[in-house]
DNA sequence: TTTTAGTTGTTATATCATAACAAAACATAC
DNA sequence: GTATGTTTTGTTATGATATAACAACTAAAA
């Protein structure tokens, strides 16, 4: 269908192309590291790429519990913790949910556009935002550590009127 | 004691001007636009002001009860939505906790400097960044309504050494 | 004083997350 | 291949955060 950059998560897109590359990357970073990606961390990943819409911890778990996995939830958190570490899924903190990320291969902090209408997130490149705000904290004598970036408003879609939910 | 501008949070200051400042703020605020700053709303703002540290929601309970107020959730979430939509506190996301919002009279959003030691929250100046997130949103179509910044690390204060938490 | 709107009380429950310990699976060395 | 240690998963329980729904009360307006 349509390009697949990493900018493109728009409403029309081959979003098996996200998936099976998502997959990909996380095979590929799992083996250099000598980490396991389990059955379990494998299918959480999935099941989260199936949209780019963030997913709660109980809603993976009610899906992982459909297909027969343990369904307590001890069993979900470890596996999204697995996937936090490992760089390959974010939290949105300002949802309690967990999105893919799309860029696992790459050492980067998670910089986020929510639209309040299709739940839609993407995740933007920030390196000239990044640094200002690393100046800004210095400036304070504030030494930086981790960021939470979370924008809200309206996708390009939905301010167009049609209301979505696609992938 | 010391000086004590909006940007001069750190572990040695009089902390009474932050709170009576921030109180009498609120009222104005309140009267201004016909809001009630009732018993439990008013004293849930000050002792959300007690620290520069954000309170739990429960947090927040305990004392307000431990005064002879109603001690269910329903109370203090409801004082806690009315101070957010009256400007005078922050949500900090990350945290599930809620901070004393030093600007509560200026239309701005909450961008915040969280030190992961002595837990002190405090807010940053804004307007570079803020322009440059909204000019990066729209190249994407992307209209902007609300803003989640949180950056963590080390206060200057904790990365000198003097480990604290002092309001 | 009646009405109305806003606020608070109360009970119940939804939602998000972790502690603690037992059992199983896997990797490695022998 | 079996003993050993490590990692992962199962299981039970509980902690932490937040809201729904409806009744009672209170202040302000008509």
């Amino acid at each position: 269908m349509s390009k697949n950059t990493s900018q493109d998560h728009t409403h029309h897109h081959n979003h098996n192309v996200c998936i099976d590359s998502a997959l990909a990357t996380a095979e590929t970073l799992c083996v250099e590291q000598g980490q396991r990606l389990t059955k379990v961390r494998r299918r959480a990943l999935e099941l989260i790429w199936e949209s780019h819409r963030p997913l709660g911890a109980y809603q993976l778990l009610a899906k992982l519990a459909e297909e027969g996995f343990n369904s307590a939830p001890p069993t979900v958190y470890r596996a999204l913790d697995f996937l936090i570490n490992a760089g390959l899924i974010h939290k949105v903190e300002s949802m309690n949910a967990y999105l893919g990320c799309a860029h696992a291969d790459k050492e980067h902090k998670g910089y986020f556009l929510i639209c309040d209408d299709c739940h839609n997130v993407m995740e933007f490149d920030y390196q000239d935002i990044h640094a200002a705000l690393i100046a800004k904290a210095s400036k304070q004598g504030f030494e930086l550590r981790a960021e939470t970036i979370e924008l809200t408003g309206l996708c390009s879609s939905c301010k167009d009127g049609s209301a979505g939910a696609s992938a």
